[in-house]
This record gives C-alpha cells, structure tokens and sequence, in this order.
DNA sequence: GCCCATCATTTGCAACTGCAAGTGTCTGCG
DNA sequence: CGCAGACACTTGCAGTTGCAAATGATGGGC
C-alpha cells in the first residue's frame, strides 16, 4: 500500500512539473508534446488518428480536439486517406517539427531531472518492468 | 526513458481502471474517494480544507468544488473552526463513512488487482522508494 | 447491386480543473 | 487602537476531458 501511495504521489508531483516547464518554455501542454513526439516518430511524420488514441492517454474524442488545437496552432495538419476516406492523418507541418525539437531538449531534460536521475540502475529497470505489467490496454 | 514510458502507460492504464470500478460501483471518483479516506483518518473524522489540498492532488480551488458535491451528496459536512473563522473543516458525516465503508473493499481489491499483486516483494519496495523521490511537494 | 453491422472520427454536453482575482479573517507593528 | 500584509478559502472564467450519440464510410453476405 506504500507503494501504491508513493506511486500516486510521486506520479502527480512530476507530472505537474514537467507539464508547468514545458508549458513556460514553449506553451505545449505535455499531451500535446507526446502527441508531437509521436507523430514525428512515424513514417512519414503521420499517424491515423485511431494509432494516436491507442499510443496516447487520451479518449477518441479528446485526441480530436487536441489535434484540433494543434492544427489552430498550426504544428499539425490534417490528411484524409485516399484508401479509407474514413480514417484521417495528423501530419506534422515543418512548424510542427520546429517546435517539437525546440521542446525536446527541455521535456527530455525535466524527465531526468524529475525521475530518471533521481534512480539507480536497479530502481530504473525495477520501476520499468513492474510498471509495465500495470498496462493492459486500457478502455479509455 | 523505457522506465519513464512504462510509468506513464501504467499509471494511466491502473488509475482509468480504478476510476471506471469505483464509479461502477459506488458513484464515486476516485479523487472524491481519497478525500474521504484522508478525512476518516483525521482526528474527529474532520479535516482543514488546506491539510485536504496538502495530501490530495487537488488545487484549492480543484478541492473546495469537489467538497462542493460531498456536501451535496451528503457525504461531508463544512464546520467553521471556532478559533480561527478563516479556517473550514471538512467533516465526515454517518452517510459519508458508510459510503466510504462500502468503497473501501471495492477499492482494496483493485489496488490489488490492478497493481500490488502484479508485483513481488522486491519490485513493491522497489517502487515504493523509488517514486516516493520524485514527491518533493508539489506547487499545484 | 443492396443492406446491415462495423469502423474511424467528430460533436453535444456536462463534469472537472487550475489560475487569477475576490472575500473575509487574523496578526504584528507602529 | 488601527492598519498593512499574510492567510484560508471561494468564485469567475476559460480550457480540457470523457461519454454517448451522430456522421460518414467500408465490406461481407445475400
């Protein structure tokens, strides 16, 4: 039971903080940053709105309307598929890559300075596997 | 940076899980639920608004509207502090710890499932130690 | 070729949150 | 005493989120 309040304590604390630095430095929220980051790591820099929703912590209908911010923003587009006009890309402009690798320095910074730094070896590769068993798909 | 992503895919997965059940099952959120324990273990079963915003993940604002619908619900009673009218405390009342008393099994057992006993010995200490690093408090 | 179940995505809506500003209270210093 | 500044909490407001329903599209069975 300790370490479930540890984990819900120590899961809140971080993320409020690299959600605020990324938020002053570049005015990404940190959803919409791993949106980014996915993205960019696809082929092509797109990914269907379906794969987003599975990789992301977010509903269907909120992935929507993130992508929607994002695409107000300019840092995403949006790209109906010639094969399934159902299903619908968000391709990251150039402005999108621009502001991406403008956050990662900072967001790759604030995970070591929050979490990864603060664990010894056996601690980051025991926290990886126990909290990967936590992760069955979940129905969002 | 795998521990970083199966600590965000866990956590997330775990806490929609438990959410959903607790909603399920007893109408509660999960935050509304933690408020409650937190005030069933005070002294008098009552607790300071500010104590409440310490322990929980709330901001005062995020906590005085979620003690708003406790009221509402019944579960929790608003007491002004006698020695310093500033000051409220939250109170638990008989319906509010019958609620809480119903939850708790319910909430017990997806702890369980959905996190404790997917670990062993050394991965729940592990865990415990060290995400409770991370939780310098937090400036909400 | 037509329909129906299914799928990918979006929208209406209501709930939850945090920030900044407001209200009322206390406290210490002149 | 009286008041400036700190404190405990609440409110106005705007942004984010999820659920359920709507929209538009596909594809297999007949």
């Amino acid at each position: 039971m300790a370490a479930w309040h540890a984990l819900i304590r120590g899961h809140g604390g971080m993320m409020r903080k690299l959600e605020a630095e990324l938020q002053a430095a570049h005015g990404l929220s940190l959803a919409a940053y791993e949106v980014l980051a996915h993205v960019s790591e696809a082929p092509d820099r797109r990914l269907r709105m379906s794969d987003l929703t599975t990789c992301s912590q977010l509903s269907p209908s909120g992935l929507t309307r993130l992508v929607d911010k994002l695409v107000r923003d300019g840092l995403v587009e949006r790209v109906r598929c010639a094969a399934d006009a159902r299903v619908v890309y968000a391709a990251l402009t150039e402005r999108g890559l621009e502001q991406l690798e403008a956050a990662y320095p900072t967001h790759l910074r604030g995970v070591r300075a929050h979490a990864i730094d603060r664990w010894d070896r056996d601690e980051r590769d025991t926290v990886a596997c126990a909290l990967g068993k936590l992760a069955d798909l979940p129905p969002h």
